[in-house]
RNA sequence: GGAGGGUUGGCUGAGCGGUUUAAAGCGACGGUCUCGAAAACCGUUCUCCCGUAAGGGAGGCACAGGUUCAAAUCCUGUACCCUCCGCCA
């Protein structure tokens, strides 16, 4: 959410920020609405200001009077909560002021890679992809899956499911040592988390509800995370918080019935540890932390000897609450290109100001925060990288280093 | 699922229809003092509206409604926390 204010005193700006992330906003109905609940709240000030000014009152025409006082508030106030409601929706539609250094683009195509790492592998034989090594060495079960489960349902098994586990806790504790707080976090939460976050409403299509108990399942463990301090006042001295949370994801994919539907790149359910900070109200700061999170999942990759890409999104690709935003590719030899693995957002106080997130300042001031966010590692999705990327002539996998100790062998290999 | 008890500012905690003012303490910040600090003392420390400002005004006691001339205080609903019973990995 943006300032009002803001939004009043950097009009073009904010038409012009929408517009690049291809959004609509009623302008003229958030200013006209604007402009009502403000001249509603004086005339109701000055109708609880004569009331105030009253004597304490036991006569009949002290009562009388205060009744018609209150009559008259009423009326008032009744307008003000139906203004301030229709108000406060058209709020939630204003999407972040993206930063100056983002390129202004349609769609994935105006997306600006800004780096490539590693040799993407050359093979001198059929190239195999997940799917058909999962199969063949028996690691992954999509027939039963959508037995069990429908439509990309799965079940990971044998060293796959090894896999997964040791993939994600080597991040875990990666992350942990470099000062990460560990986190497990809650897949099911409240709507205001998901307003809070800025995927309401926009993507309200993409999250699965539980109508009978009102609760949601978040895609990702930045929805629960970033609103762990919702509603709190921090202290400055105490940030930035840095977590590190692990939580399963789902998501609908409504959008995408049509895409990646063979294999695991996109499912419903999956599992993720993610990076989430919560900084101070300083941008420069905020970029810096922003860095931060890019370089620690680079490093990820590396430790994993995976060929990654980093592209600086575009407005049109960004998302509504975003100021700027990095995605990782990861080479996977399956689709001979790049798939996204990670992405990274600084959100400057747009989500803090939905989610009241503050703090208070050394000279006792109170902000809001700042908050970021990146993947650390997914899984399945970083599962097809590592298969296809370490097969070998023979059909076997080989492990990466660092997955080796925690899986207790060094490859996939199936007695022929 | 059932029965009770609770939720007050950054924190602890008083107030439980009417001195228009949420007491007091702690913490934080500013100042006085000091070579510097501690202590002590003085001040500031929720939000919104009007105003360039000085300042003025209103709201705020988990959230949302309601009763009343008047609500932190009474009533209703909801959320969450605590204690106990039931069920349960």
């Amino acid at each position: 959410m943006l300032d009002i204010k803001f939004i009043h005193d950097n009009l073009e700006l904010c038409k012009q920020a929408a517009k690049n992330k291809n959004r609509d906003v009623d302008w003229d109905g958030l200013l006209a609405l604007d402009d009502k609940r403000r001249a509603l709240i004086g005339r109701a000030e000055i109708i609880r200001a004569k009331r105030n000014s009253g004597e304490k009152t036991t006569s009949e025409e002290g009562r009388a009077a205060g009744r018609k006082l209150k009559q008259e508030l009423k009326a008032i106030e009744d307008e003000l909560r139906d203004v301030e409601e229709k108000f406060g929706l058209l709020m939630l539609t204003v999407p972040n002021v993206p930063d100056k250094s983002v390129p202004i683009g349609k769609d994935e195509r105006d997306n600006k890679e800004v780096k490539r790492w590693g040799k993407v592998p050359k093979f001198d034989y059929a190239v195999q992809d997940h799917i058909a090594l999962a199969k063949s060495l028996d690691l992954i079960d999509f027939d039963r899956g959508t037995k069990v489960g429908g439509f990309r349902a799965y079940f990971l098994k044998n060293e796959a499911a090894q896999m997964e586990f040791a993939v994600l806790f080597y991040t875990f504790q990666k992350l942990i040592k470099k000062g990460y707080t560990p986190l497990i976090a809650p897949s099911l939460v409240k709507g205001f988390t998901l307003f809070g976050n800025g995927q309401f409403p926009w993507g309200a299509e993409e999250v699965y509800h539980l109508e009978k108990d009102d609760l949601y399942l978040a895609g990702t463990a930045e929805v629960p995370v970033t609103a762990y301090f919702s509603d709190e006042v921090l202290v400055e001295k105490d940030l930035p918080k840095k977590f590190v949370a692990f939580s399963p994801c789902f998501r609908r994919e409504a959008g995408s019935y049509g895409k990646d539907t063979k294999g695991v790149y996109r499912l419903h359910q999956f599992s993720k540890v993610e990076q989430v900070i919560i900084s101070t109200n300083d941008m420069n700061n905020s970029f810096t932390l922003h860095e931060e999170l890019l370089a620690n999942a680079e490093e990820i990759l590396q430790d994993l000897e995976l060929p990654y890409r980093v592209l600086l999104m575009c407005t049109g690709d960004m998302g509504e609450p975003q100021v700027k935003k990095y995605d990782i590719e990861t080479w996977m030899p399956g689709r001979n290109a790049y798939g996204e693995t990670m992405s990274n957002s600084v959100m400057g106080d747009f989500q803090a100001r939905r989610l009241k997130i503050r703090y208070k300042t050394k000279d006792g001031k109170i902000l809001f925060c700042h908050t970021l966010n990146n993947t650390a590692l997914a899984s399945p999705r970083i599962l097809i990288a590592i298969l296809e990327n370490y097969q070998q002539s023979d059909g076997s996998i080989r492990l990466p280093k660092v997955l080796q100790g925690l899986m207790g062998k060094s490859e996939i290999r199936r007695p022929s």
